[in-house]
DNA sequence: TTGACTCAACATCCTTTGCTACAA
DNA sequence: TTGTAGGTTTCCATGTTGAGTCA
């Protein structure tokens, strides 16, 4: 007979088992709670009769659950039932939120749902109360409520995982993508949960630990993209590229920017041609003066390429023309969004908008009061945004992420609407390569 | 309770051009 | 003179969030 336990965010084992490793300290075999699954098979496997005292659940409540699922939805939860491991990949405006809390129907174990922001932790509550009827306990935010279906930020769950992570059997990481990094990668270990499900819309990761998935969640069960969507579920789209040209003053700039930076590296025999090179230039900027002076060069070509006069005079003219649609201009910089919102009079929203001021100005824009607003990157991602027809991308980062999210913004179906994003980029500067990084590695 | 503040964590951060193939 | 192996320092700036503290 094996004895195995849980114990801050560990699994204590009398026996050896893959995974475990020996500790002197508490004279047992360890490993993270997460290895729960795993070992427990094993020994069963193994034929050894186990005296299990890892779990500790929570009462799961008594639902009512109304829910009705699409056709590839019903195929996303089937694919994911088959192990109940893995993540499921959806469009932003896909359905995410519905199979997972079909899943939980099914499950009808104890569930504990970790989210990015505390905007999303007021949705899934509201959306467990809707759909299962019942009222699902919040940790953060100024919540801590510990209930059996529960829902908490990615934060707090980092802080109290050790505490909580043996009182579920089903854990679920929304917006899963967040997961991986150093700190929050932490929850998954942490949890003994044998049931796991992540969702998201864009899983790829520029830092490669995407590879984590598996061993934290389990693996892509089920992909669908958002062409296989638009039309039916998701708006029919088009994507329009505008190039523009700096101005000649921008262009001496820019140019004498670029050259600070090329001449640093060639005087040091320095190359950029991988993230890691640019990595190199920053550790040397930390004691070596002139790298500095090369990477803060580099900061400020970047800034004039990406914030170029050409694109406002451009946004200008699209202005005029698309004269009531709705309308989200995104920018890369928050300063180029308060010059726009104070060139043409729109309401800005950056992380530095107060929360209520948030909350009025796109309430305004979903009651149709507002037709534009213009935003920097808060609005990528967490946050109910009401939707738009068009999206015009000022700036952005390289990522296929945040196009991908940006688009999502504005393919909520509607009749007879077709979702427009047009990006206008500066052409012969490092915008154009921006733009290449993001769409070439897209999967639309 | 609210608001203003600080702090820690997370994310992005690289290729600027010559050539070819292909679609409009 | 040229080549190579071997550690180490989680970061120039900017944007964003959640949590905690204090008045």
């Amino acid at each position: 007979m094996v004895r195995i336990r849980y114990f801050k965010g560990l699994i204590l084992s009398d026996f050896s088992a893959p995974g475990l490793t020996w500790n002197d300290e508490l004279k047992c075999y360890i490993g993270p709670a997460m290895k729960y699954r795993d070992v427990l098979y094993y020994f069963k496997r193994s034929n050894v009769e186990v005296n299990d005292e890892v779990l500790e659940l929570l009462p799961f409540p008594i639902i009512t659950e109304k829910i009705r699922l699409r056709r590839y939805q019903e195929e996303a939860l089937g694919a994911w039932l088959r192990t109940k491991r893995g993540i499921i990949v959806i469009p932003t405006g896909g359905g995410k939120t519905v199979i997972a809390l079909k899943a939980i129907a099914l499950i009808k174990q104890s569930t504990l749902i970790v989210v990015p922001t505390i905007d999303l932790l007021q949705q899934w509550y509201e959306k467990v109360k809707d759909l299962l009827g019942v009222e699902a306990g919040r940790i953060g935010g100024g919540y801590d409520e510990l209930k059996g279906i529960t829902v908490i930020t990615y934060d707090s769950a980092y802080t109290q995982i050790e505490k909580i992570g043996n009182k579920f059997a089903f854990v679920i990481f929304d917006e899963v993508h967040h997961l991986p990094s150093e700190g929050y990668s932490m929850i998954a270990q942490g949890s003994a949960a044998p049931y796991r499900l992540g969702l998201t819309a864009t899983p790829e990761r520029s830092d490669g630990r995407d590879q984590l998935y598996p061993s934290l969640v389990g693996p892509i069960v089920y992909r669908v993209a958002i062409s296989d969507l638009a039309g039916k579920y998701l708006s029919d789209f088009t994507i329009k590229r505008i190039y523009v040209r700096l101005t000649e003053d921008e262009e001496k700039l820019y140019k004498h920017y670029r050259g600070i930076l090329r001449n640093f590296l060639v005087n040091h025999n320095l190359e950029l041609k991988s993230l890691e090179d640019f990595n190199r230039l920053v550790r040397l900027a930390i004691r070596d003066k002139e790298a500095r002076e090369a990477l803060l060069a580099w900061h400020e070509a970047l800034k004039i390429a990406v914030n170029s006069k050409a694109k406002i005079e451009k946004l200008k003219e699209l202005l005029k023309e698309l004269k009531g649609e709705k309308i989200i201009i995104f920018t890369r910089n928050t300063s180029m969004a308060y010059e726009i919102s104070k060139l043409f009079l729109i309401p800005a929203i950056t992380y530095k908008t107060p929360k209520q001021e948030r909350i009025e100005i796109l309430e305004k824009f979903r009651s149709g009061k507002y037709s534009v607003i213009v935003t920097s990157s808060v609005l990528d991602e967490g946050i109910d945004v009401p939707d738009a027809s068009i999206a015009i991308v000022l700036g952005g980062y390289g990522t296929p992420r945040q196009f991908i999210q940006r688009l999502g913004r504005i393919l909520r179906k509607k009749e007879n609407k077709s979702a427009r994003l047009i990006e206008i980029i500066s052409k012969g500067t490092s915008d154009y390569n921006l733009s290449r990084r993001r769409t070439q590695n897209a999967t639309l």
